[in-house]
DNA sequence: AAATTATACTTGTATATACAAGTATAATTC
DNA sequence: GAATTATACTTGTATATACAAGTATAATTT
């Protein structure tokens, strides 16, 4: 058995548990996360979500485009900072996207058990430090 | 911290180190993991490639598709069956995937250490199953 | 044995992410 | 203060993987 295979399967798994779990509001889990990052810290800028999700600048622009269009969230630029914002829309939907994250938690949690799964977030996060 | 991110990110990170491990023989982890294991297993069929490797059976084509372009596999079909096969030109390379594997394993084993990269890789792999 | 269903694989298409190059601004160096 | 370098973000493009639909064959049902 292999590193790489395992936490690839592991990651499309959880992918796709965390895609059924964030379908009531109708995000992708990567749309949902950072979302509720911006949510938690309003003006927060895209190099600090680029390392706080570990996901690349350009797949952060990438991402707030889509949410840009779904007006969920606004970016303010002055010379070379951006600001994002989160809309009205966004704040609303708030509670339901608790929701998601709690039920997805419970998802998992059921599957490995709380002990276990608790554990296991915390020795993958960091490892992925490490590497 | 959340499962989802943790395991994405670690995947990514593994993913980064697992293609740097691949360069010397010009393949891609998942295209080398593929043929190693048809090199294992000679006349080996896409299904069962895509359950070991855990893939989609369309994506288990697509790999096929470049590695026979790469003439490194061919496939033969009889009714409904696939199997695939490693070309002479494959098991030349044999020798030199084995130190790439290896290499792989020292570099995060170097990393994390060699119990706790084992412990890890155990841990997952059984996690993964459960979901 | 004809009709239906199941299996095995492939193809069309979509999505996520990344890398590399590009642009614009700010900071540093000389 | 002009030239260079660094920072922050975006855009062009490529890759991996998946889902859904399609095709062809085999198995099952009736």
């Amino acid at each position: 058995m292999c590193l790489y295979f395992t936490s690839a399967a592991l990651a499309r798994k959880v992918e796709k548990l965390a895609t059924e779990s964030w379908k009531k509001v109708n995000l992708s889990p990567s749309h949902a996360y950072l979302l509720m990052t911006v949510l938690d810290e309003p003006g927060i800028q895209p190099s600090t979500l680029s390392s706080q999700l570990h996901l690349q600048p350009s797949t952060i622009t990438r991402l707030i485009e889509k949410l840009e269009e779904k007006k969920l969230m606004v970016r303010t630029t002055e010379g070379k900072l951006t600001n994002v914002y989160p809309t009205p829309k966004a704040k609303e939907l708030y509670p339901k996207m608790k929701e998601c994250l709690n039920h997805f938690y419970q998802k998992y949690s059921a599957l490995l058990g709380k002990e276990e799964s608790n554990r296991l977030v915390m020795d993958i996060g960091k490892i992925a430090d490490k590497l």
